[in-house]
RNA sequence: GGCUAGGUAGCUCAGCUGGUUAGAGCACGGGAUUCAUAACCCCGGGGUCGAGAGUUCGAUUCUCUCCCUAGCCA
């Protein structure tokens, strides 16, 4: 019997290029739909650029476009980037959209008429100049805890204080760079606290990973209260029908588009919207999200949908953030791959691949170690997976003219890799792909073994024993079937290639279910080449000639300063790192330098040398850096040369 | 500071409700082989299962304390 699906994963933000991080996300989510659909489910994939919001606005506004003309660039590049990936969504739609704006609007008037809609005055920050209401991260200031000059105005990067944006010395909208007021508007609230029953099971109900359910839990603790939805014109939203010049919070209407791509779809395949989002719905509704989002997914989603008399999703499944030999994806740290820049260098399906064996059904991070990457790609999937196909094909074509025998010399062999598919199904259907790679590879060796037992090429040396060699190397391709076929929701295109090779295509994941025997096989062309690691760490590096032009007045925005050494320690535990104390004129800053592997903390005192002085503090596990000493070197390499003014510079310097 | 998750071989990880000598892959050492994209096969070295205490006949697995890492929160 089919079960009815429908999958989703989160609305990527239209303000940027799809990284990695994306990508994750859309091939866990690419993975588990095509297993489903290879199982014979009915089931249908959608998603949509998440459009709305003050980022979009501010930053079509800096690019001197519209917002209409950023979100539609953006959405034709996304939309690429996915399909190079090999993502397969049935449909990928824009929360700008008449739908969405539709459902959004008819979700809100449902929730007003069930009385779940509250409004109330609130003060908050107010650009005069740029004539609108900043959020939070739109104001910077000075902390008034720790005096740390540039903070947002939601919490202290260097002490961790929190606060409002009116607690900040000396507040400035990051928009004008003028001083905000305080000006009141009344705003719309969504009461989720009318819902907090219905969560708490809900999130006990199997719907959330345990972490996740853990997770939601202190947020009961801490008490419900209510959501503003509403933000004052200017807005790139859709506005709120009872109240002119006020447009829905963008976490109000992304979620929905979920609903408006679905319905999108509807319209051109057949498809029932109610089937899938009324309230008594059979069908099954699976989210797909990051961890940084799941508050939006487990508490605001599922409340707003009950309470406008839709249903609530089966399961939303978090996973962790994609990391890049063990760090963040950033990209002052290089370490920020966008998904071009992969596909310039490196085949979709690897990074497929890599991304299944690492995932497990967890919210953990994954870390992509490049190297290790390489290693994988070429060990297990050029060395011992398709290694099966290359090592029989010859044989078979020698021996028989390119037909497999008519009977497996092993069939108890086949009935077991057959049965372990069975297990390998359990572990994509719960998510939990890393198990599955892992019993595939298993079974791999298994089947390198085998054929290693049997030495057909010993045996196709006597003529007499060709029929031997014949049903060796059918058995060894049967195997490699059954794996590729495992392997299929992976890497659809190679398994395309594979089928092609052995002359029949696989529908459904039952069709391993009997051997092909007695049918001809193409001739074998490697299936995946070798990678070369030099390459895959090629992701990381900025090639010079590809460093973006600046202008004058971003290049202004840097403030470069003479500073002198007064200390220098060695830092416990850190073998690149020194302690430096460095004084910019009366101003004593701590600042933690890569230096270590060319300098003596000795050589160093008293030396002037040039830093920037209002590089954000960044925390490291030994402290906090509070500035950048400049140094030259090449890239990788471990010579570095301080740079320092001529004599008569002074500390505090304006370098420029 | 509070909460959550985690700390198992050099690296990445598996070890379900406590039970014989703690596993895999990669890396490393040795051997075998040459069909295969220097791939595959066999053998081996290597871990006080973060630290300490407790429960138990017995704990990597349960309880407590502590240390470390990551994340969330105020």
């Amino acid at each position: 019997m089919p079960r009815r699906i429908l999958v989703t994963s989160a609305l990527p933000y239209a303000n940027g290029p799809t990284h990695l991080g994306h990508m994750t996300e859309a091939v866990q989510t690419d993975i588990w739909v095509r297993f489903m659909k290879l199982r014979g489910h009915d089931c249908v994939y959608v998603c949509a650029d998440d459009t709305h919001g003050t980022p979009i606005m501010l930053k079509a506004a800096s690019e001197g476009v519209t917002p209409e003309q950023l979100i539609t660039q953006v959405g034709a590049e996304r939309r690429r980037d996915f399909a190079d990936f090999g993502i397969g969504f049935d449909n990928y739609h824009s929360t700008h959209s008449e739908e969405n704006r539709r459902l959004t609007v008819r979700m809100y008037e449902a929730l007003v008429a069930a009385g779940h809609i509250t409004r109330r005055i609130v003060r908050q920050a107010y650009d005069e100049k740029a004539g609108m209401f900043l959020p939070d991260r739109y104001v910077k200031g000075t902390c008034p805890r720790c005096a740390t000059p540039g903070q947002y105005g939601d919490s202290c990067e260097h002490c961790g204080a929190t606060y409002t944006p009116s607690d900040l010395i000396d507040p400035m909208s990051v928009v004008s760079g003028t001083t905000p007021i305080q000006r009141e508007s009344e705003h719309i609230f969504f009461k989720l606290g009318d819902f907090e029953p219905m969560l708490r099971k809900w999130t006990r109900s199997g719907s959330l990973q345990p972490a996740a359910a853990n997770k939601l839990d202190e947020w009961f603790d801490a008490g419900l209260r209510d959501w503003d939805v509403s933000r004052d014109a200017p807005y790139f939203g859709i506005e709120i029908p009872d109240a002119p010049g006020k447009y829905f919070y963008v976490w109000l209407d992304a979620p929905v588009g979920y609903m408006a791509s679905f319905e999108n779809l509807c319209a051109r395949s057949g498809l029932v919207f109610y089937d899938y989002w009324g309230p008594d719905s059979q069908a099954e509704l699976y989210h797909f999200i990051g961890k940084d989002i799941l508050y939006f997914h487990s508490l605001f989603w599922p409340a707003t949908l009950e309470g406008a008399g839709f249903r609530k999703p089966t399961i939303v499944h978090a996973h962790g953030f994609l990391t890049i030999n063990g760090e963040k994806m950033s990209k002052s740290r290089g370490t920020f791959v966008s998904a071009r820049r992969y596909l310039d260098l490196l085949p979709p399906e690897y990074f497929r691949y890599f991304l299944a064996a690492k995932l497990g059904p967890g919210l953990d991070d994954i870390d992509m170690n490049l190297d290790e990457f390489a290693t994988r790609i070429n060990a297990e999937l050029v060395g011992k997976l398709v290694n099966i196909a290359s090592r029989c094909a010859g044989f078979i074509h020698r021996s028989d003219g390119g037909r497999l025998a008519p009977a497996l010399p092993d069939p108890g062999l086949y009935r077991e890799f057959v049965e372990a598919a069975d297990r390998i199904a359990a572990s994509y259907e719960a998510r939990e792909y890393a198990a599955a790679v892992r019993e595939i590879m298993a079974l791999t060796d298994r089947a390198n073994l085998y054929i290693d037992q049997h030495k057909p090429w010993l045996a196709a040396k006597d003529p007499a024993r060709a029929a031997e060699v014949q049903a060796t190397c059918t058995q060894g391709l049967n195997l490699f079937r059954v794996l590729m076929t495992c392997l299929k929701p992976v890497m659809p295109a190679m398994a395309g290639r594979a089928e092609d090779f052995l002359g029949k295509p696989v529908t459904f994941w039952s069709d391993i279910a009997e051997p092909l025997l007695d049918s001809a096989i193409k001739d074998y062309q490697p299936l995946a080449t070798r990678v070369d690691p030099a390459l895959v760490r090629k992701l990381v590096e900025t090639p010079m000639t590809t460093t973006q032009e600046i202008s004058v007045e971003e290049f202004a925005r840097i403030d470069l300063r003479i500073a002198r050494i007064e200390s220098a320690a060695l830092v416990e535990g850190a073998d690149r790192l020194l302690q430096l104390t460095v004084d910019l004129g009366g101003e004593q800053r701590t600042v933690f330098a890569g230096i270590r592997s060319s300098y003596e903390p000795g050589q160093l005192v008293g030396r002037h040398v040039v830093v920037v002085a209002n590089l954000k503090p960044r925390k490291l596990r030994f402290g906090v850096s509070q500035a950048m000493v400049l140094v030259a070197g090449t890239e990788g390499g471990d010579a570095l040369f301080l740079l320092g003014p001529d004599p008569g510079a002074t500390a505090g310097m304006k370098v420029s």
